[in-house]
DNA sequence: CTTGCATCTGACGCATGGGTCAGGGTTTAC
DNA sequence: GTAAACCCTGACCCATGCGTCAGATGCAAG
């Protein structure tokens, strides 16, 4: 499979990947002898997982610090390829705990953040001739 | 007050405060004759606002649309200066609407790469030998 | 063999929220 | 009166996550 396919099949483009590649985030994939690049569907599977946590907020640096254990998520197979060493595991584990905090800390700002557009958004439903309104949503719906 | 106290006092820069003005987050500011910018008290809360909105991950156009309405907020008490119409109230309104809408979202998608984010760190403890880690911080502080 | 799309590398562009000069006037303090 | 500190505008710089072009090959089809 060529860049193309696999970028397609993984819901992005080649730029995208090659992008990743240099920044660590997939291994150097194998290739042709004419330098083409050639990805299996392993590789496909890590770069939706790659997609997945870039939706989630976390940042293309992080991920790096993360490649190599990328296969504790879902069905990820692919082997780790910059690093062996054990070396980095307690950093790796410290990065998953200052993310913590900062996601946690961006969940309560936004928390306050909705009930302050909230807020506004009834204010301003009194003062204005009510167009097309929605009865307040309540709270976050924190169904996941 | 010239900007460099105002900027102080509202716990920026003189460069923010001229970007916010530019961008149409502040009304343009009375100038002395020779051409210095010079802020009032309610300047300077107007700004503190918009700096929370900002932290809150509100954008520059977000808040420039907003820009009419900041008075519904805190002790802010500066007069609209762009336009007087009610012409734009609904679409503010609307932009509230969507604004919490994204909120939403945003809420979801952290709390979900916060669960993804506690997997990790838990497995990444049993198969590395324990440095220092933190007994599993449980759920966001919802304490706001 | 030739056409035409896919791929290669390298480099510059975009939006965000300002930081940081550069070159020149203003205000304040001694 | 003169230096220090502040302010003015305009312009370029930073990091992120790619998009987009340019010029050169590669590959599959007719």
């Amino acid at each position: 499979m060529r860049i193309g396919d696999a970028a397609a099949t993984a819901g992005t483009t080649p730029r995208a990947l090659r992008f990743y590649e240099q920044r660590g985030l997939l291994p150097p994939p194998v290739r042709t002898r004419t330098g083409q690049r050639t990805y299996s569907t392993a590789d496909v599977a890590r770069v939706k997982i790659i997609r997945e946590l870039l939706s989630l907020g976390l940042t293309v640096d992080d991920i790096a610090t993360l490649s190599d254990h990328l296969h504790l998520l879902d069905g990820d197979t692919l082997p780790e390829h910059t690093v062996p060493d054990r070396i980095r595991l307690p950093q790796a584990s410290e990065m998953f705990r200052r993310r913590l905090e900062v996601v946690d800390e961006h969940i309560t700002r936004l928390t306050r953040l909705r009930q302050l557009l909230s807020v506004c958004h009834a204010q301003l439903a009194e003062t204005a001739p009510p167009a097309n309104e929605s009865p307040d949503p309540a709270r976050p719906t924190t169904t996941a």
